[in-house]
DNA sequence: GTTGTCAATCTAAGCGCTTACTCTAAAACC
DNA sequence: GGTTTTAGAGTAAGCGCTTAGATTGACAAC
């Protein structure tokens, strides 16, 4: 028999009670107690009361090191996300948005708990390559992996999920390395479009389109070409390519103003909401008025989407949910290595505020319908 | 010899490559490999370089579960934080002053990565009993752990304290049973206390306290109370007990605007930006002048508090750094058990805005010293 | 040639748990 | 009464890694 552990209990020591103390105490073997705490097999009553009591007694808590070692499993997925630096200034617009995490890990988490798994975090840089022996690290300690758009290109995020299940959560529906769960970005710029179309009788647009490497920006784009195609007596009078930033907003809102002539805009259309705020503020600041003058719309539902001036009408992408759904397929895949590689587009939301010549005041939630002709979220990629 | 394992690359099997493939493969056995893996024992080059060429070729990734087993130590910390409902409202206030926790996150996480250790989440109720069963199964899968004020009552924190290491972030500066981490309240009321009196020659102050279960509404009505014990000139006009929350905010300016007769205050000081913000909106419906006819000061610089109207003068608190700390001292703790209980407090900051009468467009930060007098933060608490 | 030294490696005993298999005795059956 | 079944429990072999201690062989010192 093994010795018992030491008896001590000298706080900050290693987990001190294991089940052979357990075992011992209680009188049984390690088998029955094993059983007694998993709460499944056949026990007697009075030994698992007996069981029990040693346990609440001693306060012992499984080795979570050994059991996964045992198991083969570790109960535990990995979430990793693109790091957020401290901001300069007070909370800056940039930083603001990746706080789109936080509600994606809250997802997660909601989801997990109930299954009675953890959740480990990282977050990564968003730029040049990964920290790939990070990556890796992360990946030996957990079952399956959630990944962030944009933080591991295509290739590692093949060589990843080889070894284990990966979802990418907002990635390219397009992907083929790995499931992706995703906001149905396409279906939100057509709606967005058509509103300022079909309800506010915009005709000559400007598009501050994202950089093309990122795949949400290439779906927004799609959309609105898409709508432009079904509206003949529109135009596209213009577009510059951003960066998804405040900055590069800015320069758009410069470029656009530069525009001479009666070609000018009565609608801009943005990427991201962070741009769009800054197109809002240089077109304000040259003595334009939105939306009477310029009707300005962005794509995402920023925290500052809702207080700036005028609020801004958005697409609002449902971050929590997105989280929880790309939680619960890869549970899935985890329990099922066999499933096929799988795209889920989830639906969006119109955010009516009035910066697209909707009334001030008016802040209203419609559902984005998803295109008709798309497959559907259950059609394999692959 | 144990026989290798499973040929086949059939995705989502349970890693795969062992170190005894990895042994085998290279002629050596797992004790080198190991060696190999940790770059430390002295092995051979040319030994090591074909083991290195292996591990690279198999894509080896040591199995966290069983070092864990056999170092006796996860390289893991738990994270509890406070659990966040999903807004009901498109970004509520009270949800958004938990934003607090993402940035606790992050330093933390900062502060982990130095250490190639990783971190593990979970989020709980706030109210009411812990979930004790979710919060032991995240203790035996941690090496330690570090919890948010509030949500663990000191009897079960000194039950876990027991077991492993506890820090408690920005917890009660009086707690005996784990380690604390927290900002410096008290410091921070009494420079907001001392800008209203001393630099706007505010007189009559009235007070929104927090619930007096909260640590640090009761550091911070002590601020208060010894600047006002330093300036018999001042008067504390009136008081209301609020719940930290939005709506109580609002209960405490209508019951300061019932307050008739003379004794209307120069200035209110509540003990949070949620409540600061309700009492403002509140004056200011009933017709008042802020900051003319009463100024307007909170605490904890939340995100809206820059962006209300006007703009709320408060403390702010070094959430990142509160993280960092926290993990700090619990890896500290960590490596040595045998450390004295310690408490530490982390600096704050004066955000001057214009709620309190500094002029329009004022933001200016200024560090809060140290009240002279307080045990410094190497004191021990035991 | 012997002996001692030491770097480079190997052997094997755990770490704390799960679980297939085995054992025992009482219940159920003929 | 003898035989089979079965509920309840025990035995022990791993899971993949680390590491103390044993082993080996090359080389230096005698």
């Amino acid at each position: 028999m093994r010795q018992s552990s030491n008896g001590g209990s000298s706080a900050g020591a290693p987990n001190v009670v294991t089940l052979y103390d357990v075992a011992s105490a209680a009188g049984v073997s390690t088998a029955t107690v094993s059983r007694v705490v998993h709460g499944l097999d056949r026990v007697r009553d009075t030994t698992r009361a007996r069981v029990l009591g040693v346990i609440e007694q001693l306060g012992y808590v499984p080795d979570s090191a050994a059991q996964s070692l045992s198991r083969r499993r570790k109960d535990v997925i990995g979430l990793v996300c693109v790091e957020r630096k401290a901001p300069k200034m007070q909370y800056d617009i940039e930083s603001m948005s990746l706080l789109f995490y936080d509600e994606i890990l809250r997802g997660v988490e909601a989801r997990i708990r109930h299954h009675n798994w953890s959740l480990m975090i990282t977050y990564l840089e968003e730029e040049g390559e990964p920290d790939l022996p990070r990556l890796l690290s992360l990946s030996g300690k957990v079952d399956g992996l959630l990944i962030g758009e944009g933080i591991v290109p295509s290739p590692f995020l093949g060589r990843l999920a080889e070894r284990q299940p990966v979802v990418v959560i907002a990635g390219n529906p397009r992907e083929r390395a790995a499931d992706i769960v995703t906001a149905d970005n396409r279906s939100g710029s057509v709606a967005l479009a058509r509103h300022l179309i079909e309800d506010h009788g915009r005709r000559r647009l400007y598009y501050v389109d994202g950089p093309s490497s990122a795949p949400d920006a290439n779906e927004r784009r799609r959309g609105l070409l898409q709508v432009l195609r079904a509206h003949p007596e529109c135009e596209l009078v213009g577009s510059s390519e951003g960066l998804f930033t405040f900055a590069s907003g800015e320069e758009a809102g410069q470029k656009l103003l530069a525009m001479a002539g009666g070609t000018v805009p009565d609608a801009v259309i943005c990427a991201n909401d962070q741009m769009a705020i800054a197109v809002m503020q240089t077109l304000a600041g040259a003595g334009l008025a939105v939306p009477a003058d310029v009707a300005v719309v962005g794509f995402d539902d920023i925290f500052p989407a809702s207080l700036c001036d005028p609020p801004l009408t958005t697409i609002h992408q449902p971050m929590r949910l997105l989280g929880e759904r790309a939680c619960a397929r890869l549970l899935d895949r985890i329990a099922n290595p066999g499933l096929r590689q799988k795209m889920e587009l989830l639906p969006t939301e119109l955010v009516l505020r009035s910066s697209c010549g909707c009334p001030p005041g008016t802040m209203q939630r419609l559902p984005v319908p998803r295109l008709r002709g798309r497959r559907p979220a259950s059609a394999r990629t692959s």
